[in-house]
DNA sequence: TCTGGGGTCCTAGGACCC
DNA sequence: TCTGGGGTCCTAGGACCC
């Protein structure tokens, strides 16, 4: 039996908790560079704004319609993510954060009412952090999400499922007749783990339904798509395929990409771009204590511009597995040599850390093992994440970074970000007697 | 003018081995 | 003319998620 706690249109309630006069008007939060509506609230939603719609082509209902678009600010979430995380915990016995705004409750031997308690629970989320959430319940994962969709949409849409399922919904308190309505009702595109791609396909074949979907035969639907689809319609039947993860797994790779704020073509600029995210990179590497063994660089073109396309990747091995900061953006910088052509207009570069493995000094081993820093490099990369954090974000970085200035081409748009009101001390909000 | 970023898992196919 | 069977490992690409 399992819970899921999701926050709804996250990114936009958390502008919303220090902006009160946000609501009730459609807004959108913008992803990196200004670039597409990443969320959405309610009233963007209903005046048909798509997720991932490009912000020019949404940008005459600022007019139109009193639509407020904020560039994301990521600090700010991911604070207000943590103390909903850690309210959302009281729920049951184990949790798995499982994204910025969603974490699964194992509700094994959880005794009492839990639609109650679940209700106990987002109230004290809405008063305390003042984020508005959607609680589901079923005996899987899946059916848990699915519970979540049906807690959200009768809530925006009144009408879609019965009422007393808004907010808060337990498909395992349902009778199996009312459950085979509630999946009948639900679109089996909006099942989690059918995409667009597979619920095409099912719908050729007549299964439009999550109902329909969960009286497939799984030996057939492993046949016909793949394991993974199985499993979600085994899911479905209440036949559990997926337990919870309480501590996830290092991560088996780190990745640092952005689009460009304006096409760059020239060497140098692109340099700077790449020591930049490698620096950032290696930066995420040594906070979850880890070595890369490998480092994948990459530029390319816009896809959606009507001009020479270009798209390369080089992976640079490294003799030894690192988290040395001059020894990753030197392994970039080389790959990058390697497969940059002029003439171009690069619109987006990326670095990844591949081959991950955890760093043995920090696992109380010997350092003398393959893969140790020497202990100077791991004070000098100490003392640099330690002047960053303190002093802020590029308060020391390597030369080849070049300097910030007006010069600077490439790096992202974020025109409409609103204040760190709860991560730097000058973005506090005040409040007036 | 203007279209995000960061992940995971699975599968198919090739190289290679005995 | 006729050319096995079983296995591992790696990689690229596809599909999904938020």
């Amino acid at each position: 039996m399992y819970a899921l706690v999701d926050g709804n249109n996250f990114f936009v309630s958390c502008e919303r908790v220090f902006r009160p006069d946000l609501r009730g008007l459609p807004v959108v939060v913008l992803s990196n560079n200004d670039g597409c509506a990443i969320a959405r609230s309610n009233e963007a939603k209903a005046l048909g704004i798509k997720m991932g719609a490009p912000w020019f082509k949404i940008r005459h209902m600022v007019d139109t319609h009193r639509l407020v678009a904020l560039s994301s600010n990521f600090a700010l979430y991911g604070d207000l993510s943590d103390r909903m995380m850690s309210l959302a915990a009281g729920l049951g016995p184990h949790q798995e954060i499982y994204s910025i705004d969603e974490s699964f409750i194992d509700l094994t031997g959880v005794r009492g009412n839990l639609v109650a308690r679940a209700h106990a629970i987002r109230a004290r989320i809405l008063q305390w952090v003042g984020i508005p959430c959607g609680i589901g319940m079923g005996a899987t994962k899946t059916l848990a999400k699915l519970a979540n969709h049906v807690a959200k949409t009768t809530e925006r849409t009144p009408g879609s499922y019965p009422a007393h399922l808004a907010q808060v919904c337990n498909l395992a308190a349902l009778a199996p007749v009312d459950l085979a309505t509630v999946l009948g009702a639900t679109a089996v595109r909006d099942v989690w783990g059918v995409g667009r791609r597979i619920g095409a396909q099912l719908e050729k074949i007549g299964i439009t339904t999550a109902l329909q979907l969960a009286r497939l035969d799984p030996a057939m639907v492993r046949a016909r798509w793949s394991v993974v689809l199985e499993s979600t319609v085994r899911e479905l039947q209440g036949t559990p395929c997926y337990g919870l993860d309480s501590a996830p797994a290092r991560s088996q790779q780190v990745a640092y990409t952005r689009s460009f704020g304006q096409p760059v073509s020239n060497l140098v600029e692109l340099q700077e771009a790449v020591t930049e995210f490698a620096s950032r990179a290696a930066e995420k590497l040594r906070t979850q204590n880890s070595l890369a063994s490998q480092v994948l660089v990459y530029i390319r073109t816009s896809p959606f511009r009507q001009e020479p396309q270009y798209s390369r990747s080089a992976t640079v091995p490294l003799h030894r597995p690192s988290a040395d900061t001059t020894v990753l953006v030197g392994a970039a910088l080389a790959g990058l040599q390697s497969i940059y052509r002029p003439g171009f207009q690069l619109a987006k570069a990326g670095v990844m850390l591949l081959d991950l493995q955890a760093d043995p000094q920090h696992q109380g081993e010997l350092a003398l093992q393959a893969g140790a820093l020497p202990a100077d490099r791991t004070r000098l990369m100490s003392a640099l994440d330690g002047l960053n954090q303190r002093y802020g974000r590029g308060t020391v970085l390597l030369a080849s970074a070049g300097l910030a200035g007006p010069q600077r081409t490439w790096t992202m748009k974020q025109e409409l970000r609103s204040p760190g009101y709860t991560t730097c001390w000058a973005d506090l909000p005040v409040a007036k007697a």
